[in-house]
DNA sequence: CTGAAAGCGCTTACAG
DNA sequence: CTGAAAGCGCTTACAG
């Protein structure tokens, strides 16, 4: 900068006002700078300048956990979609659903000076942020609750949602109902397992536990935990499966097999409407979560001593069978 | 850091040592300082550091069409594959195939001293770039080439890809096929339609223009774009979609059609396998578009003054019905 | 093993 | 409309 001010033959100020865009230049001062910027290549650095002035650099940081899986794809548009209006550029790292990886990427955004961070959290507990929560980061938890502070915090009604997915099922005629499902350590499962369960309860069904299948996380894996159920003595007449890709795998497992099995998903996915045969699924709205969840979060930042809010969005059930 | 300097009763540089793990600090003073950055919950400023130090923050930055499309997810995560392996952080912003925003989040990400920078281009000219590059920015292109400058860059071999695919309607018998796709300022659609109109010279057949439909961007888009195409009184007996969102809106078209319309699309995309018909795709790999491009970042970052390389990925066809 | 001094490249009051 | 001075919070040689 100082170069550019020497060659330009004004002062420090002058030049940092022309970058700026401040008024009150001469035009003919602005156009000196704007010359020597241009022959020497000029690049204002931004660590300097967000040093010297104290201000942030207007950005957020998301953690998510998979770029590629379409749930946080959708949630990262409805973040992005809100940001963009503050004039905040969203800074995306994913944690794939490691702890580990979550707490560097966590950590690491703090210190990058990111004004406030969301998160979709995998860790038993996420008490590591406390010091940088007391130091002025503002965040938002969104998808599933946080542990060990208390925050802001954004969720869809899963209870509700599989608790009416699973009721469509026994309304059909069902009583003998799998569940296919990440293992419970993650949130969204043990709540919508909890909200099967409490579908069978309201009818006085007791449910087999030899038929919840806990544990797959891919397309693949949901697949084959099915068709092992599938293949069971006293095989499951139906199977509520617990996202996306659970219920892509148990669609494939089932269109496989050839037998009418019932099958209602949570979460909506591209192309369940045209399947053969279509699939019913509890649909959320993972990009009203990631605006609400950036709401909140400049909210905070507007002021960091508002009391913590926590919203539940609803579910809503789409029959296509 | 000067509190804590002052309160562990030590200096700054004591204090800098503990906080960078560096050697040589005794125990006694180093417990003394941790103590007191618990105490004060201090945090380093990561501005100043990477001012002082004129070390970079170790990240890159992504700039793709949007979070939300599938292809670019998956490209995505190729890219943090390698990024991670390089302990680098990858911050992703999306440009909405709008020249405006694509400039603003790219200039952005370079403001934010990212060490390097991926991108898929949708602006007409990238050399407002020149200056940051020449200042050191690594750039590196990926899925559309640069325009305004050299660079390195990785393509899919997207002409060969669509020739194949339509190659394979051609010697299904196919006479009057059917183009859907993005407009031809889009590098990718541009090719794709050159490798479509190949594929007819090579058999001596003429194309009706009146069958290539281009603008489409979105599956909806591209549904409705192919109904007129099958509602003409000349209707097209086969469609070749250039894209996962296009081939989607075809499939739907035709399919709601029920009549007998060979289909085959670019790329591949969940559940292509079990619609009904199947779909044929020409298959790129997005995630390997990603490593490869990262690998060409960090080659780059390493040594600046290597030539320019341009890579191209083959595509596959794969042949469901 | 530890520290005093200088400086990274900007911006902020303040003065004119 | 323009500028001289001080300082943002760290790290880098250098010295001891």
């Amino acid at each position: 900068m100082a170069d550019v001010a020497a060659r330009a033959g004004v002062s420090l100020k002058t030049v940092s006002r022309v970058i700026n865009g401040e008024p009150r230049v001469a035009p003919a001062t602005a156009a000196a700078v704007a010359q020597a910027v241009r022959e020497l290549g000029f690049r204002s650095n931004h660590a300097a300048a967000s040093l010297a002035s104290g201000r942030g650099v207007a950005s957020i940081g998301l953690l998510i956990g998979a770029v590629d899986d379409p749930f946080y794809a959708r949630l990262a548009s409805g973040v992005e979609q809100v940001a963009r209006a503050h004039r905040h550029t969203v800074l995306i790292s994913s944690t794939e659903e490691d702890p580990e990886l979550e707490r560097d990427a966590a950590l690491g955004l703090a210190a990058r000076q990111v004004d406030g961070m969301i998160m979709v959290p995998c860790s038993p507990d996420q008490d590591y942020l406390t010091p940088d929560i007391a130091a002025g980061l503002a965040v938002v938890f969104v998808d599933r609750p946080p542990h060990g502070l208390d925050a802001d915090c954004v969720l869809s009604d899963n209870r509700a949602g599989a608790h009416a997915g699973t009721a469509q099922l026994l309304a059909g005629g069902y009583r003998r109902i799998g569940f296919v499902g990440n293992d419970t350590t993650v949130y969204t499962s043990a709540e919508r397992l909890a909200g099967f369960l409490a579908a069978h309860a309201d009818v006085g069904l007791a449910v087999d536990e030899h038929l919840i299948s806990l544990g797959p996380r891919t397309v693949i894996e949901a697949e084959a935990a099915t068709r092992a159920l599938l293949a069971r003595p006293d095989p499951p007449q139906a199977i509520f499966a617990q996202n996306g890709p659970m219920t892509m795998g148990a669609w494939r497992a089932v269109h496989a097999l050839g037998a009418p099995v019932g099958l209602v998903g949570f979460d909506d996915f591209a192309l369940a409407d045209v399947l053969e045969p279509p699939v019913d699924v509890v649909a959320q709205d993972p990009v009203e979560l990631g605006r609400q969840a950036t709401t909140l979060l400049f909210d905070r930042l507007a002021d960091g001593d508002r009391p913590t809010r926590h919203i539940t969005l609803p579910t809503h059930l789409l029959t296509r069978s």
